[in-house]
DNA sequence: CGTCTATGTTGACATACATCGAACCAAGCG
DNA sequence: CGCTTGGTTCGATGTATGTCAACATAGACG
């Protein structure tokens, strides 16, 4: 009833990429592990998509004008289809600021996958 | 320095999937290494093959038989299907070993998936 | 040989996806 | 206002993909 203050986490519509699942070499991933997983490779198993991501990625603080990335050999549509499809995969997010808008790459992916790639010690 | 030869590359008449890109975060990929990087991503972006790859990865010695994965909620055929797919990424190698067939994980891949997502070292 | 078990291949089918042009919103500017 | 530039959404279209049932192949074994 009182509101102790539930200072929760602020509304995420979509569900959370980053704590996802254990490396990929410990043990068989549940049927849900794997959705996951797969979703985030899926949003990076297209050229355009990983062209963009690494634009992104490799820009200044890890964020990027639409218009600074947009020369990737589609069109502009296909650009602004693709950015969204990694938005919705978690791995991008998006801002307007004035006349632009901005994709930032979403730090906790890059820790995310680096889990799920870890290699097993004994080489 | 007895390193004469490096022996970790001999033959795969495939395309290598090993030596594939810097880390994403590093610059942005070109046209080509974007193909090859997304084509890795890609083949593990099935729920299915994600299980079937952890199974392998994460089994005895990095293999495993294809009836010890088999359990993945799809019908034997698409099971072979999907290991194909990841075969022909480079992902998995296989080997008939009397009645059963054996899959590998290439351990070379998770090295380069590795080195892709690769965090930048400071911020 | 014949047959049984373990996998792979083929054909068919429904769904998903990448792509483009055109139409549409948003912000700045005259 | 109306124009211009940046970006997204929509509708259409061709291609890729996941799936299964049916058939094929490869060893093991009697």
């Amino acid at each position: 009833m009182s509101n102790t203050q539930v200072q929760v986490l602020p509304l995420l519509e979509d569900e959370p990429v980053a704590p996802c699942c254990p490396p990929l070499t410990e043990r068989p991933f549940t049927a849900e592990e794997a959705e996951t997983a797969a979703r985030m490779f899926k949003a990076l198993g297209d050229p355009v998509r990983v062209r963009l991501f690494s634009a992104i990625a490799s820009h200044e603080r890890g964020e990027a004008c639409v218009c600074d990335i947009s020369d990737v050999g589609v069109s502009q549509p296909t650009v602004s289809h693709h950015l969204k499809k990694l938005k919705e995969a978690g791995l991008l997010t998006s801002e307007r600021r004035g006349t632009w808008v901005y994709y930032r790459v979403e730090p906790s992916v890059l820790a995310a996958m680096g889990k799920l790639i870890a290699l097993p010690a004994a080489a």
